[in-house]
DNA sequence: GAATTCGTCACCACAGCTGTTACAGTTGCC
DNA sequence: GGCAACTGTAACAGCTGTGGTGACGAATTC
């Protein structure tokens, strides 16, 4: 922990935020990575996470872009988090020494905390919808595209 | 998260269990190590901080080493995580774009999130006692020190 | 057919974490 | 006093995960 250095849970619950904002209107992955503060790539690779869950399509070629595919009121935060991190660590655990009895019995310990760990934060997240988060967001314009 | 890199939590409560399960008996980060499967540089380094919280105390010296302060039954996980842990994001946020508004006020929304799941962590935490942990690890002997 | 956008790969740069070495300070023992 | 054992800490190296960038094919619209 201390300095969490993947982001993508935040980013994908901003590009959450940002396709709710406009349900209708078909967004670029360029566009979005504007107000995110990153690159296309980046957004695509996180909103495919998104997609694989069922949160949002996407539509190739011209004119194409992203969407949301329900509304943001029955999108949960832990629904993002799901998609994301899925059923990945929490806490971070370690290896401990094989040949030590002790610690392998610690070990397995641990992986139950984390578990627990990781149901507190889904539980947490789950009292959150979009639309909570986005109160007094929505109809912004978004950044001008700087491309 | 997917795969925190940090693993100090866990080593911290390998470490707290260790010293628990002989709570008179002065061990050597060294000896420490070997069972956490890691270097005494790293142990003393987390023993560090949990010294700081006061949830163990060192002696310099020849025959000196590490003893805990309290009894196991009174020490919860929620000890380590905040000596470990502080106040230290779980989440992992992003740099939004300071130009964008609505990212800004999505990134604030995104800090009050990490600090709710924190709380959340924290809370989880707060059920297990090392002794709970520990149950069936008392008095085992740990690994033969390799070095 | 041209323009636009997704989908994905490959590669690079950076940051955080852990391992290692080194060395000063402290304590116990002979 | 001299030596051995340990902590305390700094400095540096190596590894790994993450995100940034460029490239290019496929799909779609006009």
């Amino acid at each position: 922990m201390a300095r969490p250095t993947n982001t993508q849970f935040a980013v994908g619950v901003h590009l959450m935020t940002l396709l709710s904002a406009a349900p209708d209107v078909v967004q670029t992955s360029t566009g979005l990575a504007g107000s995110v503060g990153t690159n296309p790539v980046h957004v695509r690779r996180v909103l495919g996470l998104l997609r694989q869950a069922g949160l949002v399509a996407s539509r190739p070629g011209s004119a194409g872009g992203w969407l949301v595919t329900r509304p943001p009121r029955e999108i949960l935060l832990a629904d993002v988090w799901r998609a994301v991190v899925g059923e990945d660590q929490v806490l971070g655990l370690h290896e401990a020494n094989p040949d030590c009895t002790a610690g392998q019995r610690i070990q397995r310990a641990l992986v139950e905390v984390d578990r627990r760990a990781a149901r507190a934060i889904e539980a947490e997240l789950q009292a959150t919808s979009l639309a909570d988060l986005a109160d007094g967001i929505d109809r912004l314009p978004a950044v001008a595209a700087t491309a």
